[in-house]
DNA sequence: GCTCGACGGTGTTCTAGAACACCGAGACGA
DNA sequence: TCGTCTCGGTGTTCTAGAACACCGTCGAGC
C-alpha cells in the first residue's frame, strides 16, 4: 500500500491516464463509435486499480469524449460540435472553441458549369460558369465536413488570385471586392453520401449525412456564394436550446 | 466485504446520501456558505466508506450545490445563475407545414421500460416505466414523420385517459395536469432508418433520415416529455435564415 | 513587531478485492 | 415464428484501509 497522492509536481495518475486516452481519441487511434478496451483490461494495462481507471473515465465522460454503457462497454462518443462553430463563427474569428483544433484543407479550385440548383440560387445566365472551391474542414486533424463553395465567374476571377490557403473566403470577398455578406438562407437535409464525397471524408459510400445548402447575399441582396456542405451523421449533431415565451411564469 | 451494487430496486447508496444532503441544503439546515461536516465524519455518520461518501459529494459538486476546497472543507455553494446566452427562438409549433393538410395518426400508446437515453433524459429511477405514444404525421395523406413521445409513468397515467386522436399532447398536459412546457433541448442527427421505423414511414430500411431527440422541461425545470422523431431525408428539409449583424471586418 | 516553519485538520489519490446489475446472444421450448 | 431463459461479458457500487497534498494557525526565532 503506498497511497501516493500528487507525487512531486506531477498530475495524479488518473489525470495522466485520461490524458493518454484523450490523445488516443484525438490522434484517431480510437475513432468515434469505437469501443474501448474493458475497464479491467485498461486498468491492468495502465498498471492501476479499477477504481483509479474509472476516475479517469469519469473525467472523459464529463467532457463528452466517451460514453459508458452498463453491460455493453465504453465507447468513443460522436463529437457534437455546435453547428455554428463550423460555419458561422468565422466572423467571430474564434474557431477553436471547445478546445478542438479546427483546420481547413484546400482541395481544389476550378471553374466549371454549375448544376441546376447552384445556377438557380445564384441566378446565373445559361452557359455562365462558376468557380468551385472545395475545402475539407478538419477537427483535431480528422475530416469533419466537406464544403464546396460556388461563386459567379466575375467574382471567382478575383478570388482565384487570392491565397485561399491563408485567407478565409469571406475575407477575400471583403478585402478584394468590398463584398460583405449580410444575409443567408440555409437548407439542411439528410442524404446518403456519394462516392466522391465519402472518399474525401474517409467514410463508406452511402453513409447517412447532413447536407447543407446555403446561399449568401450581399448588402444589396444579390446572391454571392452558394455553399454546399456534407457532414457524416456519425460525426456531428445539431444541438439547440428552445425557450417558449409566454408560458405562465 | 459485501460489495452490494443496487440492492433490490433501490438507488445506490451514494445517490441516497446525495439526496439526503440535497434536502438538507434545500430545507435550509445547511445554508449557503456553511461548511459541511468533515468527509470522514460524514462517512461514518452515514455508515459508509470515505470513497462512497466522496461519490455522493461528486454528484453534488457537479450540480454546483457544493464546492470542495482542498485543506479547507466542503461548503454549500452560493446559488448559481445560469449564464446561458439564450438564443431566443420562437416556438414555431411542431412541424407546422405551411398550407398542406396535416393529420396525425395515433399508432400505439403503451407502457414499457425506457431505453437508456430516455431514462437519463427524464431522470427516471431503475425499473420505472414510461408511457410511449407513437404517432405518424401525415402531410396530404402521406407519412412525413414518425414521432415517439415518452412520458414518465405518473404523467402517462393521466395522458392515456385523454383522447389523443383529438387533443394535442401539449394541450393534454396543460389542461389535465397543469403542465406548461417552458424550455426544451433538441439534438438532431443524421441516421439510417431502422426496419420498424422504415415500415411505418413507408420507405426502405437503411434510408437516410433525420432523428431529432428533444427533452422538454416544465416551468420548474423538471423533464416532462422526451420526443424522438424520425423524418426520411427525402421528405423534409430544415431551413433557416441567418443575418449577420455588424459583419464589417 | 515580524517572518518562517511545524502542526493539526481537511480534502485527495490510490490499492486490492468482492459482489452486484445490465445487456445481448444463443439455446430452448411453445 | 415468437417468446423466455440462461449465460458470459461488461460496467457499477462498495469496503477498509493507507499515504499524500493543501491550508490556516500558532509559536519560535530574529
Amino acid at each position: 500500500m503506498n497511497g501516493n497522492g500528487r507525487v512531486n509536481g506531477r498530475l495524479p495518475r488518473y489525470h495522466q491516464i485520461a490524458e493518454a486516452l484523450r490523445t488516443r481519441i484525438r490522434e484517431g487511434t480510437l475513432r468515434p463509435g469505437a469501443r474501448l478496451d474493458t475497464q479491467r483490461r485498461l486498468a491492468t494495462s495502465f498498471g492501476v486499480t479499477l477504481m483509479t481507471l474509472r476516475q479517469a473515465l469519469e473525467l472523459l465522460e464529463r467532457e463528452h469524449l466517451i460514453s459508458r454503457r452498463h453491460g455493453l462497454g465504453t465507447f468513443v462518443a460522436a463529437p457534437s460540435i455546435d453547428y455554428d462553430i463550423l460555419q458561422l463563427r468565422r466572423f467571430a474569428g474564434d474557431l477553436s472553441a471547445k478546445g478542438e483544433h479546427v483546420a481547413t484543407r484546400l482541395l481544389t479550385t476550378r471553374f466549371s458549369p454549375p448544376d441546376r440548383r447552384v445556377g438557380d440560387a445564384l441566378s446565373l445566365g445559361p452557359g455562365e460558369r462558376v468557380l468551385v472551391v472545395a475545402r475539407l474542414r478538419l477537427v483535431d486533424g480528422h475530416p469533419m465536413s466537406l464544403q464546396r463553395s460556388f461563386l459567379p465567374a466575375l467574382i471567382g476571377d478575383e478570388v482565384v488570385r487570392a491565397d485561399l490557403t491563408r485567407t478565409p473566403l469571406h475575407q477575400v470577398l471583403e478585402r478584394a471586392l468590398g463584398i460583405v455578406i449580410g444575409r443567408a438562407h440555409e437548407t439542411v437535409s439528410a442524404v446518403r453520401l456519394g462516392r466522391p464525397e465519402a472518399r474525401e471524408l474517409g467514410c463508406s459510400a452511402g453513409a447517412p449525412a447532413f447536407e447543407s445548402e446555403r446561399v449568401s447575399f450581399d448588402a444589396a441582396g444579390a446572391p454571392v456564394v452558394f455553399d454546399r456542405v456534407f457532414i457524416p451523421g456519425d460525426r456531428f449533431r445539431i444541438t439547440r436550446d428552445l425557450r417558449y415565451e409566454g408560458a405562465a411564469s
